[in-house]
DNA sequence: CTGAAAGCGCTTACAG
DNA sequence: CTGAAAGCGCTTACAG
């Protein structure tokens, strides 16, 4: 079942299918009636690669989850549920919420992951292809997103999320970010609201852009109230939970140990929540904690964590509307657009005289 | 860039340029390398649209996650976190692990979520318009299968995952289910290994493929080995975490209650938990609890819920084998797969005398 | 071994 | 308002 078809069915040329389907003006209401009931009638579709062909959008957005991995097997494909981890407490909630924000848009989504630099030709391949219409970019480092640039074409679609501009590309790039700076802050004034002095913190992985600009923040929030910085009291970790684990337990080492720490993300929380606990101490009630991302397990930890919530939806909204707004007018503004945040607060920290 | 282009760069024909991109034999090494260099050196990829219009597959597989609430609104958008809970216990794994072996497979993947039955049609116009060789169906139940069945052709590839196999489509549908009979069977045999005798039970959605079986196998297996069951040791849940507290709170109300629970899914356990909690009782001093689905949370819950586990990765393998061997050989044996299934034992199940 | 040509299914100037 | 025709970029018999 083709347009031919409909058109020989009805008694009119393709081209006036065409232009049914294409909702032209200038069709006789009764014509286009027609049309349409054949069209229905026939559960006729109009073949996508052919109209892509003749130069329409492929109505498809590209989803690039990037987790480069280099030093580890070139495609390292997920053998357990412990690898899903990763995914499941960042990436997975958006990619539903992406799917979910394009699909409403009328947009298709195309979704792939790259797993070592040697894969990042599969972006470049997906537009030259002219397989999607625009990308998001998620889950790079700097350098990544850098090898990125040199391989992908500039004039296409790309927003990156979750990403630091650097100064030579800033005004080039299109991206979407979240309010990582103010979320600390906020965090972080929480935390002296209630009375806390000694403030600890466990850094992400600094390479990433919420790694570094969560302990700038909270660098620049505690100089700020003239509260000392004590190296002591700093614990660096990567945004995985073995790593909070030992970077707790590294705080918690001397015999003074701050009285709240900001951990940079929940995943994180987790492992600190078990390097304080074995250490005997209890939460609130000896150490205040308090995370970033309010990823689904804060609320089910003992205690419940209070963390930064982070609206994963928002973010994949702007990201499409960043899109659509690119390709419908077929050029690229560069913005950089971010999402606020807001503190979820349970029962992970008290008030202290 | 096109393969006339490269043609004319290297001097011979598009038939040619053609023929080493499809790794046709006969070609002379010579010209091989020649075409393969031009093509490297200017970057060329070939028009998957075109491709596709002559009669080569597409290169993707459709991944179509069915959660119909007709009941709500038209297509409800994932606005909050909240909502992205459902997703995330078994949805979101799956994905990423869909995806993920697909593209070891050098496939692409289009993922499209379906929230009322009048959306069914997305999975019929994705084929239709040639956009996917096959299609994975997760999340319906056996009476949105039955619709989706009427609305989408016959002969178009299709593995349905997680869902029943009636009789009528028995030996016409090709599946891959978990071993939910097993699993439930092993999961009581260890139950009743540790001592229980008193053993109650929260159903899942009875609708659908996992919660009908699970309940079935807990009733068999009771049954088998003489052990009575005790209405009021039933409570009825939906796979939601707010079903399985008031559930578990139905099984407490009596003062009577059983020693251990098997509750259909680990998103239930949480709220059966709750239920447990509130009413004063501990886990597995008092009671002891086994889940279902090992989702990624229960190894964070106090205490760590002792779970069946099932290989979200190895259901995606399985699909997908089935999708390409079909794709490749353009025919549809119906073929139903079952994907075993193993008890991961924690901390909230206890020894009775 | 290789090129010229047909054809896949559409859309869109163009002409009427 | 509508049809005939060109053309999008490929692949594949066909002929040589």
């Amino acid at each position: 079942m083709n347009s031919k078809d409909i058109a020989k069915i009805v008694g009119v040329s393709r081209s006036t299918v065409s232009r049914v389907i294409n909702n032209y003006p200038d069709i006789p209401p009764a014509t286009r009636e027609k049309v349409l009931k054949a069209i229905k009638e026939y559960n006729y579709y109009p073949n996508a690669s052919a109209r892509r062909l003749v130069g329409m959008k492929s109505s498809t957005l590209g989803l690039f989850i990037i987790d480069i991995r280099d030093n580890e097997e070139p495609h390292h494909v997920i053998e357990n549920n412990e690898d899903l981890l990763y995914g499941n407490s960042f990436f997975s909630p958006f990619i539903n919420a992406f799917i979910d924000q394009s699909n409403k848009a009328q947009y298709h989504v195309l979704v792939s992951t790259v797993y070592s630099s040697g894969e990042l030709w599969k972006i470049q391949s997906a537009f030259c292809e002219k397989r999607i219409d625009g990308a998001v970019i998620i889950g790079s480092s700097n350098d990544d997103y850098k090898k990125i640039t040199e391989i992908v074409d500039k004039d296409f679609i790309m927003v990156a999320v979750d990403l630091d501009v650097e100064e030579e590309n800033a005004g080039k790039v299109m991206s979407v970010n979240v309010n990582n700076y103010g979320g600390v802050s906020d965090a972080l004034e929480y935390l002296i609201e209630l009375g806390h002095r000694d403030i600890g913190i466990i850094t992400g992985d600094l390479s990433k852009l919420s790694g570094k600009v969560r302990f700038d923040s909270f660098k620049h929030t505690l100089s700020r109230h003239c509260l000392p910085l004590r190296e002591d009291f700093i614990g660096y970790g990567d945004f995985t939970e073995y790593s909070g684990y030992e970077a707790m337990k590294k705080i918690l080492i001397s015999e003074k140990y701050p009285t709240a720490v900001f951990v940079s993300n929940d995943t994180m929380a987790i492992g600190a929540y078990r390097a304080i606990k074995e250490r005997g101490l209890k939460i609130p009630e000896d150490i205040s904690v308090i995370g970033f991302d309010n990823s689904y397990i804060s609320q089910y930890m003992s205690p419940p964590l209070t963390s930064v919530n982070v609206s994963l939806p928002e973010i994949a909204k702007c990201s499409i509307d960043l899109l659509l707004e690119s390709i419908n007018n077929n050029e690229i503004k560069p913005i950089q657009k971010t999402v606020d945040v807001e503190i979820i607060k349970r029962n992970s920290c008290r008030k202290i005289e």
